[in-house]
DNA sequence: ATATAAACGAGACGGTACGTCCCGTCTTTCG
DNA sequence: CGAAAGACGGGACGTACCGTCTCGTTTATAT
């Protein structure tokens, strides 16, 4: 019972998965600024409004062939709180310097904040990496590991969002560093305790593994 | 000496203005998705082709017209360093949070990241900010005010890009609150010392100053 | 069988006369230079790339729109040859003085003759008289009505050229007179026979139809 | 007296010249349809309206180019009416097949009948060989050796008519054997007189000179 | 010598049209 | 009977020339 019975043609069932991947060539060879229905209803064969049957828009298909190829979101994962983060940050840093986080950046930026399928885009890309991070900072403030922020949520605005700003303003590079600086000044802000809390000169001489971003930049934008 | 010395009719004096003028129109009540150079054309009675002499496609010249309205970027300014910097990026947080800035973040995400129109763009509505910030905190530190954190162009990244990415992605507002807490953990990342530096306490206890922005956030986004 | 079976929308029926309609006015009002596919588009509602699905040029447009108002290609009729063809020459001076044999002629001049358009308007609109004038001569010259001219196709452009040349110089007029000497030239060109094949002097005193062109021209061009 | 006192700066000598010359390249090169004001301007480094104020269009630039590269137009020369004919048509017929033939009959077919450039052009180019012929055939006819024709303005155009149009229509080639045959067809309607009136054989049995063309020839065009 | 004046090169101007690309919609045929 | 296919009206793109219009710069004659 309460069965669908479809009455007109059936939908193709490879379209979507056809479209999905001309969409992916196209966003990782020429880039989201020369993707067009078009361009895909012409390279897969199908016809226009197949396309925009299933997705309203350029953006959208975009959203969708990304989504499809994306890499599983990095977690903290180590034995301490430092390690865990910047192993994700790590990750996180190298996962967006590259065809796909660029794209995908774009893609974002292309789209309208408050549409339904920016945020959904946004939600299932974006959201696992930083609840993920939120909650290893909630134990470690449960713990006394370390302080609360004054804000969590913008803490972890803080950590993330250097990532997006590099990659559109373009006047740093993503790399390995930036993962090490991110990780190494958040936890500075929570105060992060050592073994021995009476003692105030850990934190300023910082563990070996942040020694290499220390060498000076000398840039001045945004 | 050794100036320029043009020849042929000169350049339309008025042409420039007037298409900015139109230019500004059209981005802050239609939004720059809107813009195109025909339709500047149409309004300004201006020709195409003078058009694109001054600039090279509607990105650039939604740059210039954006530029040309950009209000006074604000320096930090205020007794004590955590005051200047919450002048600032509060003032900054309003400028951005309104139909300019949220503009400027459009055509900056629409543009190439090589462009040197990007670059100049970038250079000239965003550094000025961040480099009074640098000096800033680069006087807190040589004054023993503050430590030096990991890194400080990374900690500039960290105050200065949620606000993009709170306009790109949505998740929370940009607002007062943003801005403090900002300027609060990028401090305390830098172990900001009160009178007396040896009480740790303090910084769990936030001046009153910051206090508005304490209670806890639902959100979960990047 | 094997008939075309088109998928999708089928192309607009009345696109096409929508279009020639429009641009056989523009041409017999303001002339082929002032035609554009531009000002097609806006006269009648159509998208460009409708028209150049159909037409690549405003050359090809500017030929269908002249091929669609074609008057009908006059033959030779006539009891006699001389008659037939003099009935032939007379219309078709009248049919090319006029608006649209004058743009005719404009099209065919700015027209690559190289071009598969330029060949298919001149053989569908000039093929026909001359194929036909061509039997007649045949027929006669098969009948020992007149001698066989050293080249008939030389002759055949000694009688249909002169139009074309006096349309492009403009040196002398396009009248009844010029059909008549056109025809009555070329016939003694095949010394056509009167009754008295043996009585040189006949052809000396030309029949009366066609005293009316004795009449001494002052000009000299071409 | 009477004399001309220019005050100012006198007309550039060499903008003529230069602009010529560069015109006729591009006109054997590219073609008439490829020239502009712009491209001479950019060539020669002469300014615009250097160029308009001594010709008012490309059309009239390229007459004037065109007239400054013909060659001596060809005459009746020779022993006999015919052979004179024949030299005159071949060489005429040798002049129009090759680019710079082709490109006048464009600028014609392109240039405004009305147009004083186009009488000028027209006057100055092609009268010559008409007015030449014409004498001929004068002479001809007061020396009793050839029929008057019907008209002989007329009979002028059917000489010259069928270059123009091959060039234009493309129907048939511009040779040697179009030369001979419009001679021999032409003095056919004139019924030239051999030594022997009496001998009507000897138009059947054409000059040696002629039998090249004899072969039929396939076409059908105008 | 020094105005005065004309033609110069340069090149930007407002326009018109080009031919292409892509949009999102609409109208058929097909499964 | 609904999905697919593809032509549609529309709009913008960026380019090429048009013919006009300043400019500052020669190059002369006239003072």
């Amino acid at each position: 019972m309460a069965d669908a019975k479809p009455k007109g043609r059936p939908v193709a069932a490879d379209a979507t998965p056809k479209a999905l991947k001309a969409t992916q060539k196209i966003l990782l060879t020429e880039g989201f600024a020369r993707l067009s229905i078009e361009k895909i209803a012409s390279l897969t064969g199908l016809g226009k409004p197949t396309l925009y049957r299933r997705w309203s828009n350029a953006g959208e298909l975009a959203m969708a062939a990304l989504l499809a190829m994306a890499p599983e979101m990095p977690a903290p994962e180590g034995k301490s709180l430092q390690a865990a983060l910047l192993a994700q940050m790590s990750e996180l840093v190298t996962v967006f310097d590259g065809r796909w986080g660029r794209q995908v950046v774009l893609v974002i930026a292309a789209s309208d904040v408050n549409a339904q399928a920016h945020k959904a885009f946004v939600e299932t890309l974006l959201v696992a990496p930083r609840i993920a991070a939120k909650a290893v900072f909630e134990a470690a403030i449960v713990n006394g590991e370390i302080d609360a922020p004054p804000d969590l949520e913008v803490l972890l605005d803080m950590l993330f969002a250097p990532i997006l700003s590099r990659l559109l303003l373009g006047h740093h590079a993503l790399d390995a560093d930036l993962a090490a600086a991110l990780v190494k000044t958040a936890l500075m802000a929570c105060r992060l305790q050592g073994s021995k809390p009476a003692k105030p000169a850990k934190a300023a001489k910082p563990d070996a593994v942040f020694d290499v971003i220390d060498e000076p930049r000398q840039g001045s934008l945004f």
